[in-house]
DNA sequence: CGGCCGATTATCT
DNA sequence: GATAATCGGCCGG
């Protein structure tokens, strides 16, 4: 088992934790198995300053967990039936956290496939946000959990770090009504290779 | 690959 | 009451 990431690797701003989150294993323990997976896409959402982040309205019963202490899990709710990751950043008060927007699976593929059927059609690739959280098992039960601790099922192993001439810089994705110039900040990271 | 569309409901105004 | 950090199916190129 690699070292897992501490809390000091997300004391620090969104657009900085973002990149060096590629090539790093997210690991999911569910139901006695270890699946993992490498992250090869995320997003940066950072202050309350971001009129693309949750948290730019101010503190919410959903975006709580933003403002609080980094190395989290925020999970949320969206389009009535997906669920989405992400790793708080930043210090405590301070809203920022990285939408893991995509991952390869690399263990327990078997399960992975069990908890998402599409998975079994295509070829082993969880391309999107809520495709990785319906395979890793994530829902409401994970937001809040600790991710620099083994305790909570849910962590993130050091990895491998992406060569810098496959990593694609560009605006994030389905911001919508999202104002200039946050639409189009270049603060979605993804590995190509 | 890109674009359009319907599904489905927690959360916020 | 409106919106949403999406997905999969279906279309055209």
């Amino acid at each position: 088992m690699n070292p897992i990431l501490p809390i000091e690797f997300f004391s620090r701003p969104a657009p900085q934790v973002a990149p060096e989150l590629l090539g790093c294993l997210l690991v999911r323990q569910w139901q006695g198995q270890r699946l993992a997976g490498m992250i090869v896409e995320a997003e940066a959402y950072q202050g309350m300053e971001d009129q693309a982040c949750h948290a730019r309205v101010g503190k919410t019963a959903r975006n709580t967990v933003m403002f609080g202490a980094p190395g989290r899990a925020y999970v949320y709710f969206t389009y009535g039936m997906h669920w989405m990751l992400n790793l708080v950043c930043e210090s405590e008060g301070i809203p920022a956290a990285v939408l893991i927007r995509a991952i390869k699976p690399v263990e327990g593929l078997d399960a992975m496939r069990a908890l998402r059927p599409h998975l079994a059609d295509t070829n082993a690739w969880l391309n999107g946000p809520a495709k990785l959280t319906q395979a890793l098992g994530i829902t409401r039960e994970q937001n809040g959990t600790d991710v620099c601790s083994t305790d909570g099922g849910l962590w993130v192993e050091k990895g491998a770090s992406a060569p810098l001439e496959q990593v694609r810089l560009t605006p994030r994705i389905g911001l919508g009504a999202t104002p200039e110039p946050w639409l189009s900040l270049p603060w979605r990271w993804e590995w190509k290779f």
